[in-house]
Formats: C-alpha cells, sequence, structure tokens
DNA sequence: GTACTAATAAACAGGT
DNA sequence: TACCTGTTTATTAGTA
C-alpha cells in the first residue's frame, strides 16, 4: 500500500502541472520510478520468499497469498504504466518543444487534457502487444484489434514494455504453479468452438496467431506458449486495460444514447387540455421516484411535457424497445405499435425493479398486463383481487388511482375472449386462454375478415412498427428482432415473415429466462369449469344472440369455436 | 377522414 | 346499505 501511495503521489506530482514539465522533472521523474521498481523488487522478492517458506500443504493459503501478491502487482503495475504514459507524453512534449521531433497532430496530448478523449488506436494497441510481447513475438507482426476504437485512454503507450517486463519478477516456482493451475483451468472438454482463444485453426491469444492444426494442438500451444509467466501476465493485464477501455468506451456510448433518447423525448408537446394527471409521467417525476422505493405517489401536473419515462439506465438493460419508441404517450396510452412490439417478459423482467419503485406507467395495455399476472401464478390463474395485488406490486403506478384502473381491469377481463373465468371452490378465478389470445394477436396482425377488407395493404397491424423503431431496434441489436428464430408458427398459427408484433406473441410465450414455458400451454386452461366470453373483436363469431356468458365444462360449443379458430387460423396461414 | 384499438368512465346487476 | 365482482356501453384519444 505504500506503493499505491507513493506512485500516486508520482502520478499526481506528475499531473499537475502538465505544461510546465521541463526536462529536469522528467529526469526527476525518471529516478523515482527506478527507486520504485526497484523497490517493488524487493517487496516481490520478500513476498516470494515468504510464499517459499509456507508449509507446502497448505494450498489454499498460498494461493490467497498468491492471490494478494498479484493483485498488488496488479495495482502497481497498472500505476507504472499510467505514470509511464505521462511520463512518455511529457518527454514527448519537451522534445516537441525543443524543436527536436515533431509529433502528429493529436499526439502531443496533455496528460490532464486531452488524454481521456485520446484514443487508443489499433496501432497504438498494437504496439502495446508487441512491447508486452517482447522479442519473443516480435516476429509474431500484425495483432489484429481492428474495430477498436477506444476514445478514451487512462494508460499505455508504447512505452510499457521495458517497466512491465523489469517489474515482473523472476519466480521460476510462481510460473510453474501457476502453469499448473493454468492447465487445470483449460479442461480438456473443451471444444474448440467454444474456446474463445481458438479459432480458424489460429491461436487467438493476442500478439500470437500460431497455426494450430486441431484443437489438442492448441491446448498443448496454449500449456507450453502462454502458461502463466511474467510475459502472459503482461499480454493479460493489458487485455484487462483494453477490457477497461471499452467498458469506458461503452458507458460513453450509452450516456450518449441516453442524452439523444432525452433529447428526443423532451421534444417541447404541446399540453393538451384533456391530458389527466394519472397518465403523466413527466421525467421530473421520475427523477423524483426513482431514489425512492416508496412511491410517494403525488398527482402530477397535467401541465407536464409528456416525456416517457425509461428505465434507461437501469442496470445492464440499457434501453428498451418500448423506452426507446415510447414517446408518443400523451394521454393514457404509448404508442399501439409500441405496446404490440413488447415482450411483456422480456420488457419487464430486466426492468422490474423500475417499475416496481417508479411512478412509471408501464407501456402494456392491460390485457397484457392481466395475462402476466396470470401467467406468473402458480396455477396459472387468479382471482381478480390477486390480479390487483399484483398489479400494485409489481408497478408503482398502480398503487394509486385504484378505482380507475381496477375498473379498467375489470372490463378487460370481461371484454377479452382470451380471459377466462373459472368457477372454483374458492370463488371464482381468472386465466388466460392462451390459443384466444394469439389468435387475437393474429387477427390484429394479419386483420380480420373485416379488417383485411379495410386495410389497403394488408400489412394490418404488423407494420405498425414504424421504420424508425425497427431501424433503431435494428441498430441497437435487440434482441427482440434478433431472435427470429423463436419464432414458429406451430403453436399460434402466424403466418410467416414475421411482423415485430408476431414476434411479441411468441416472445410472450417466453418466461423470464426466454424458455419457453410449458405452463403455457393453450390447452391447459380447458381442463376447468369455464365461461366463455364472446369478444367484441369478431363481430361475425356472434352469430348467437344469447347472454354473452355462458358456463360450460368444455362443451362442444367450445369444440366448434375451437374449430373455427383452427379454421381462421388455417386461413390465415 | 375513416377505421380500429385501447383507456377511461359510468351504469347496472348480482352476490356477500 | 355498502362494497365487490362482473358486464356492458359510451366516449375519448392515438395511430395507421
Amino acid at each position: 500500500m505504500q506503493i499505491c501511495v507513493c506512485v500516486r503521489a508520482c502520478v499526481s506530482v506528475a499531473m499537475m502541472s502538465p505544461q510546465v514539465i521541463t526536462p529536469q522533472q522528467v529526469q526527476q521523474i525518471l529516478q523515482q520510478q527506478q527507486h520504485l521498481q526497484e523497490f517493488y523488487k524487493k517487496q516481490q522478492e520478500q513476498l516470494h520468499l515468504q510464499l517459499l517458506q509456507q508449509h507446502p500443504g497448505k494450498q489454499v493459503k498460498e494461493q490467497q497469498q498468491q492471490q494478494q501478491l498479484a493483485a498488488q502487482q496488479l495495482v502497481f503495475q497498472q500505476q507504472l504504466l499510467q505514470m509511464q504514459q505521462l511520463q512518455q507524453q511529457q518527454h514527448l512534449l519537451s522534445l516537441q518543444r525543443q524543436g527536436l521531433i515533431s509529433l502528429p497532430p493529436g499526439q502531443a496530448a496533455l496528460p490532464g487534457q486531452t488524454l481521456p478523449q485520446a484514443g487508443l488506436s489499433p496501432v497504438e494497441l498494437q504496439q502495446l502487444w508487441k512491447d508486452v510481447t517482447g522479442p519473443h513475438n516480435m516476429d509474431d507482426g500484425v495483432i489484429k484489434h481492428g474495430g477498436l476504437d477506444l476514445s478514451t485512454s487512462s494508460s499505455s503507450s508504447s512505452t510499457t514494455s521495458s517497466a512491465v517486463s523489469k517489474a515482473s519478477p523472476p519466480g521460476a516456482h510462481h510460473s510453474m504453479v501457476n502453469g499448473q493451475s493454468r492447465r487445470e483451468s483449460v479442461p480438456q472438454e473443451e471444444t474448440a468452438v467454444s474456446h474463445s482463444l481458438y479459432g480458424h485453426g489460429v491461436c487467438k491469444w493476442p500478439g500470437c496467431e500460431s497455426i494450430c492444426d486441431d484443437f489438442g494442438q492448441f491446448l498443448k500451444h496454449l500449456n507450453s506458449e502462454h502458461a502463466l509467466d511474467d510475459r502472459s501476465t503482461a499480454q493479460c493485464r493489458v487485455q484487462m486495460q483494453v477490457v477497461q477501455q471499452l467498458e469506458i468506451q461503452l458507458s460513453k456510448e450509452r450516456e450518449r444514447l441516453q442524452a439523444m433518447m432525452t433529447h428526443l423525448h423532451m421534444r417541447p408537446s404541446e399540453p393538451k387540455p384533456s391530458q389527466k394527471p394519472l397518465n403523466l409521467v413527466s421525467s421530473v417525476t421520475m427523477l423524483k421516484t426513482l431514489p425512492s422505493a416508496s412511491p410517494p405517489l403525488l398527482p402530477q401536473t397535467p401541465t407536464a411535457p409528456a416525456a416517457p419515462v425509461t428505465p434507461l439506465s437501469q442496470g445492464p438493460s440499457v434501453l428498451s424497445p418500448a423506452s426507446m419508441a415510447s414517446g408518443g404517450a400523451i394521454r393514457r396510452r404509448h404508442s399501439d405499435s409500441i405496446k404490440h412490439s413488447l415482450s411483456m417478459c422480456s420488457e419487464i423482467a430486466p426492468n422490474y425493479e423500475f417499475y416496481k419503485n417508479a411512478d412509471v406507467r408501464p407501456p402494456f395495455t392491460y390485457a397484457t398486463l392481466i395475462r402476466q399476472a396470470i401467467m406468473e401464478a402458480r396455477d396459472n390463474q387468479l382471482t381478480l383481487n390477486e390480479i390487483y395485488s399484483w398489479f400494485t406490486t409489481t408497478f408503482a403506478y398502480f398503487r394509486r388511482n385504484a378505482a380507475t384502473w381496477k375498473n379498467a381491469v375489470r372490463h378487460n377481463l370481461s371484454l377479452h375472449k382470451c380471459f377466462v373465468r373459472v368457477e372454483n371452490v374458492k370463488g371464482a378465478v381468472w386465466t388466460v386462454d392462451e390459443l384466444e389470445y394469439q389468435r387475437r394477436r393474429s387477427q390484429k396482425m394479419t386483420g380480420s375478415p373485416t379488417l383485411v377488407k379495410n386495410l389497403p395493404s394488408g400489412l394490418g397491424y404488423g407494420a405498425a412498427l414504424n421504420a424508425s423503431l425497427q431501424a433503431a431496434l435494428a441498430e441497437s441489436n435487440m434482441p427482440l428482432l434478433g431472435n427470429a428464430g423463436l419464432m414458429n408458427s406451430s403453436s399460434t398459427g402466424l403466418i410467416h415473415g414475421c411482423s415485430p408484433d408476431q414476434l411479441n406473441g411468441c416472445l410472450d410465450q417466453l418466461d423470464s429466462n426466454g424458455h419457453s414455458s410449458p405452463a403455457y400451454s393453450p390447452l391447459h386452461t380447458y381442463r376447468l369449469p369455464i365461461h366463455i366470453k364472446e369478444e367484441p373483436l369478431n363481430m361475425d363469431d356472434e352469430d348467437c344472440p344469447m347472454s354473452l356468458v355462458t358456463t360450460a365444462n368444455h362443451s362442444p360449443e367450445l369444440d366448434d369455436r375451437e374449430l373455427e379458430e383452427g379454421n381462421l387460423s388455417e386461413d390465415l396461414e
């Protein structure tokens, strides 16, 4: 820890007045660095000695100490790298000032200023690899890190090699022990397909590219050439830095994207007098509600901009399709296209905590939410009260204005044929007729006979996802559009040539882990006495003018309905 | 402008 | 009587 403090002091000294570094100061830093290296060497040897003196049986303890040593090494060497980079740049700067050399534009970077913006170009990385690889691999030549566009760089330069190799202990014992563990860490059953360091018959160890005819040979090569020695350690470190840089870059891109989205969402929209506080979720509200788990649930001002609040910064899930395109929510619902292009479980799962705590209206229809609630239940059935509870526990948004949304829930339960009321011993529970649910979806997509008549393009609801959203989703590699492989028409009778809506229909059958749940079988709801509702969606089906609610035990009428639906599905196909 | 969908509000009936 | 549950109708707003 002494080391760290010392190095940090050096670095900070170097960074304090980057513009007035004189050659003398550079010299001073160099001396300090040499001093540090010697000190570090001594420390390391001491630790090594201690390790050797340990009882050979106490492997666990030894490993722990090795880990500590490695950690210390890492910290120190990272500091060293940073310092050397600074040093190098300062040196170059001073040389440039003296007119000894001319630097290409952008390279005369002052550490504290342009360094964070200065990218670690592939060439630099390559040089870095060459350096840490040392003469051993100098002949290997090209290291392909193409595509790396690191806009930030807090470390690394082309002169790190000496320090790294110098700073590394000789440690034959060290490498032998770790070499063994290294071999253990590469199980033999690992296939060439799965090994990240092997591909196309080439060792993909950075800077290596040795040709290995088969995987066995590769393993041999890996164990012999890339055992855990100083060189490999240094290479590993560099790779860590590369990853670190990429992560920084990623976070920056994320921020940029978020800023873009915020900007787009915050476009001033004309406040409408008909807007109701309940349905408006302002960004101010989100900011207020996000940090607090308990929903204060204050009514929002009707004049608040209708900027949809999105869980942009919720963990790894940076953007959801919903959040990306839910900007159209003005009055009380988000864009239909958006809602239909969403997979409830795929959307809600990563943002569960968000919706739970933030007073944000979920971008799903009541029907979707109700279905999800029922599907999450143990027996795929819930009482009305349990549905209410699910709403309130899952979404902070539904912890207020109960009368409104509860009415909506009841309304939806009654309205949609896909929700089946089942008489139970305890009372009535609601289940989902998955077949009907999917049929409804497919109808929306392909259009009912009536709809088809009226739709000039025949695209129906499937075209709802606008081009910009699709482009955005495609650009962001949203799995939603990439999971076309999940699509098949076996269960839903969906037509081929999947629209996003269709995809949503299928994805809705996936559980939170993305697996298809057998519990979602459309047939399982028919086991119990059910009430069949006729949904107003299909006016053609309503031949029977009787009460819209009938009780049946999987009656022939039901079979007829299923039969009709089957035909319909076939027609749609 | 039209058709469609979803949200919302409200009325109503039946049950507890 | 009040409340809950369930159904139905009407209205409104967004979208294609």
